[in-house]
DNA sequence: GCGGGCCTGTGACGCGCGTCACAGCGCGGG
DNA sequence: CCCGCGCTGTGACGCGCGTCACAGGCCCGC
């Protein structure tokens, strides 16, 4: 292991939202202790169930997280991309992992084993505070989740999704959506027809442009009042 | 504030599992900060989007924490009890609380107010790591239990819960329930109706049996092979 | 150019479950 | 004693949405 590639794995540890700004002989220990690995698109990284003693933070490219029903159908939990971190919750408890996680893209990980994570985290209380604030960051995001899940009804849904795929995406409200009616239905545990149906009604109403594949956002404010309604 | 009632807050705090075991001088310097607070039964302890700037232990009594949906019905999302610890997330990363609480019956509760309980945590790393564990398994059960609702038809969901509640509720497999069918309605994001509906067919089929009110779990197993089907 | 993907678009059908409406029952209070 | 109230128990109805089935458009490779 070169000097250099532990700049670079340090660098790149900085780069994510849980070990930014950390210490440099925080940091240096954790990138001495990281490996980098690689996966093609479509690779399976890790199994819902499968025993999770490493957490990894995604230097490039992007990771799909999701999770699958008893019966067939399952859905997407979230898409990772580069400074994310994932996997963190199955390190620290030790038990196995509670989704499944493949690339998307080709991408290329730190992975980060669990003894040396925890080896760190024992001299470094600032990371320990860090991981709390990711943890609970986690936690309303995914009792939001499960709030929209058990409350709202197909269309709000939807049109969350829309807003939050138009204000996350990229350049300011990118007004332009690339994905498919699949995915987007994949995302929201719906039916791909229904998602259209519901895009088509949108449009009719002028909520929303279809052209050729792209979903056009034409009325947020619009997408919003149904967002919010039962 | 005597000798005494630091002496008191501090045994209190120690029977909590996030506390137990702390050093003496943590859980002193915890109790010291602490202070004790009673809600009567039926009375709101905190609401959903209020801030949230202190945490709680449950020293004696039982708390309800449920969440509203935008339109009327509202979901029990958990019961606590002596040694249960709550409203952690919003004391700890300063936003709203996620959930709403109240007192099932008479209750008192040890509150932790942010500065003092921050101050604690920095000088003691056993407590984050505690806390690290605790949120770990939050973040554990809240994802299960989105899988449950996301997946899940009622009967299997109802089926989970009458195990859950048998087992998790007292003395070993405590094979009756007392709960009212409303209750457990409430429990899965159900109507009464077809909870009422499902138990009867349960009842024919043998699973279970129903007099005066009480719930009496006759074929755990069965329920289990109904708990796991999609 | 032609077949096979993956996409969008739509109609028909069925099931799960929430909702309404109503009946009977036990219990505690005026 | 009777009224009200909370519980259990059931039937009828309707809506949301998943599923099936099918059609047409686009692109890429053989």
């Amino acid at each position: 292991m070169t000097e250099e590639s532990l700049a670079a794995k340090a660098a790149l540890l900085a780069q994510s939202a849980l070990f930014a700004g950390l210490d440099r002989t925080v940091l240096h220990g954790l990138a001495a202790r990281a490996h980098l690995r690689r996966h093609e698109a479509g690779a399976q990284i890790f199994r819902c169930g499968s025993p999770g003693d490493s957490m990894m933070a995604i230097a490039r490219g992007t990771v799909r997280i999701s999770a699958m029903a008893p019966t067939a159908r399952d859905v997407v939990l979230t898409d990772l991309n580069q400074g994310d971190v994932f996997g963190e919750i199955a390190l620290l408890d030790g038990g196995g992992r509670s989704a499944d996680a493949h690339a998307l893209t080709n991408c290329t990980l730190l992975i980060l084993e669990r003894h040396a994570f925890l080896q760190v985290l024992q001299t470094a209380p600032d990371l320990a505070v860090r991981l709390i604030e990711l943890l609970c960051a986690r936690m309303r995001r995914s009792d939001e989740r499960m709030m929209e899940i058990a409350f709202l009804q197909l269309p709000p849904r939807l049109a969350r999704t829309l807003l939050r795929l138009a204000s996350g995406g990229g350049a300011r409200p990118a007004k332009r959506l690339a994905q498919s009616q699949s995915e987007i239905a994949d995302m929201i545990g719906g039916s791909r027809e229904n998602v259209n149906r519901c895009l088509r009604k949108w449009q009719k109403a002028g909520l929303i442009g279809l052209a050729d594949g792209w979903i056009i956002l034409l009325d947020p404010a619009g997408l919003a009042r149904i967002a919010a309604a039962g």
